[in-house]
RNA sequence: GGAGAGAUGGCCGAGUAGGUCGAAGGCGCUCGCCUGCUAAGCGAGUAUACUGGGAAACCGGUAUCGAGGGUUCGAAUCCCUCUCUCUCCGCCA
């Protein structure tokens, strides 16, 4: 959520700064239920102090038939408040419901562009593989392998589901304790195991509703949500609290497993495991002082890039651009991994900063010191890293000709010792 | 699922025949005094949000005692609904 009395100062700012994203008519109303909204407020306060303070006298008098004059007045004028906090709560949600549909605005260092085609590539990591053969995509090694079966997957459940088998399951549960382990303890992360379903409050918070409610899947009798990615229950941990500044900045690292509708992405990736609606990730969340963040998100990166190297995956790193950051995001990095039987880069983590955006909506803030006011955090996330697309590129860049797949050094003690599934 | 108990400020914990309660007391914390240092002791201070005024320091208003409604001139206190926590029974991995 971004900043009411920044929005009412800057309006025009605001305004432009939401227009990089594309799209230029997001402050709409805005100044007029602002405007109303105070004017309504003042009007209900004043006659709720008068109201006070009569109440206070009445208080006073033993013999209430001396103030019935007094305690008619104040009959009305409560009246009358009830009538005017009515309409405020109108104006308040209405105002509300603005604020929350409004995204973040994109951070100074977020390159401008309106589509994935002007994110700017930042570095590159590895040297492609070079095959004597023509390298097979992920599904073909997978089903030949009897690691991966996607026909009986479809019967459980449906499309865009995948039954693991064999080194296959082992490989996908290697590759997210190695992950696991690298981050808690080279990296400095604390594990957590969070809830998979969350309630309406915390999708807010991190800012995947009201918006996108036709991205996630939902349980009925409870009205709880299956989470699209631990970002949602861990940047939650913290909702409504009041942090030590010695606290910052706090670090977790979580395994989950991701629930996403994909809504509108019929007929796209409908093969292999890159676009499932469940699939697991690692991530990783932090909480940290304003002035820190922009260089968290540097090690965050890093901290992710860290799992494709002693992986020996090849990959790239891209800035989005301002038409192409989510929702939520100030700025955000990508890394694609090379994956060689499709011939191209795909994102296999997107590590972003939400300055204070997310913990204005949680209400996540500490205090400079003792006796400073209370300042919102900045949280950031990254995926650290999908699990199943990470599979995806083990798969691709470690497959032999002989339809085998070598299995990646740092993994083998993982694997019980296996160097190659056959 | 059945029966019962509870939810108050950073923490503990008073407060229910409605008013003087943003809320006693204690602990913790901050500042000052005291002390050779520390401890003890003494004094003062110590919630958040919105909002008005002010350059600011700061001053004022409103709201908040789990959440939401209701009764009343007035609600932490009375009524209703919901949520969560705890105990016992049942069930279950």
């Amino acid at each position: 959520m971004l900043d009411m009395k920044y929005i009412r100062e800057n309006l025009d700012e605001a305004e432009r700064r939401l227009a990089t994203r594309g799209g230029a008519f997001y402050l709409a109303g805005f100044r007029e239920l602002d405007d109303e909204r105070r004017r309504l407020l003042h009007a209900s306060e004043a006659l709720k102090a008068e109201r006070n303070r009569v109440s206070d006298e009445i208080g006073k008098v033993k013999d209430k038939s001396q103030v019935q004059d007094q305690i008619l007045g104040m009959r009305a004028v409560s009246q009358k408040i009830k009538e005017q906090d009515e309409e405020l709560k109108q104006l308040d949600e209405k105002l509300q419901a603005l604020l929350l549909t409004l995204p973040n605005l994109p951070d100074p260092t977020t390159p401008l562009g309106a589509s994935e085609n002007d994110n700017v590539e930042i570095r590159r990591w590895g040297n492609l593989p070079a095959f004597d053969f023509d390298p097979k995509a992920h599904w073909d090694i997978g089903e030949g392998l009897g690691i991966l079966d996607f026909e009986r997957a479809a019967k459980i459940t449906g499309a865009r589901f995948c039954l693991y088998r064999g080194a296959g399951a082992r490989l996908e549960r290697a590759l997210l304790n190695f992950m696991l382990d690298l981050h808690t303890g080279q990296h400095g992360y604390e594990e957590v195991l969070p809830p998979f379903m969350v309630n309406r409050d915390s999708m807010t918070a991190t800012g995947q509703l009201p918006k996108f409610e036709e991205d996630l899947f939902r349980l009925v009798d409870p009205d709880y949500l299956l989470i699209p990615t631990a970002e949602v229950p861990v940047t939650n941990i913290h909702r409504g609290e009041i942090l030590k500044r010695s606290d910052l900045p706090i670090r977790y690292t979580a395994y989950t497993p991701c629930f996403r509708r994909e809504a509108g992405s019929y007929g796209k990736d409908t093969r292999g495991l890159i676009r499932q609606h469940q699939f697991n990730k690692v991530e990783l969340v932090k909480f940290t002082h304003p002035s820190e963040s922009a260089a968290e998100l540097e090690k965050l990166t890093a901290d992710a890039e860290q799992v494709l190297q002693l992986l020996r995956l090849p990959y790239r790193v891209m800035a989005l651009c301002s038409g192409d950051i989510g929702f939520s995001a100030a700025k955000t990095y990508d890394i694609e991994v090379w994956l060689p039987g499709q011939s191209c880069y795909r994102e296999i983590s997107s590590c972003s900063t939400f300055g204070d955006f997310q913990a204005r909506r949680a209400g996540i803030r500490f205090r400079e010191d003792e006796k400073g006011k209370p300042e919102f955090v900045h949280t950031l996330n990254g995926s650290g890293l999908a699990v199943g697309r990470t599979l995806v590129a083990v798969l691709e860049n470690y497959q032999q000709q002989d339809g085998s797949v070598l299995v990646p050094e740092v993994l083998r003690p993982y694997m019980g010792g296996m160097e190659r599934i056959a």
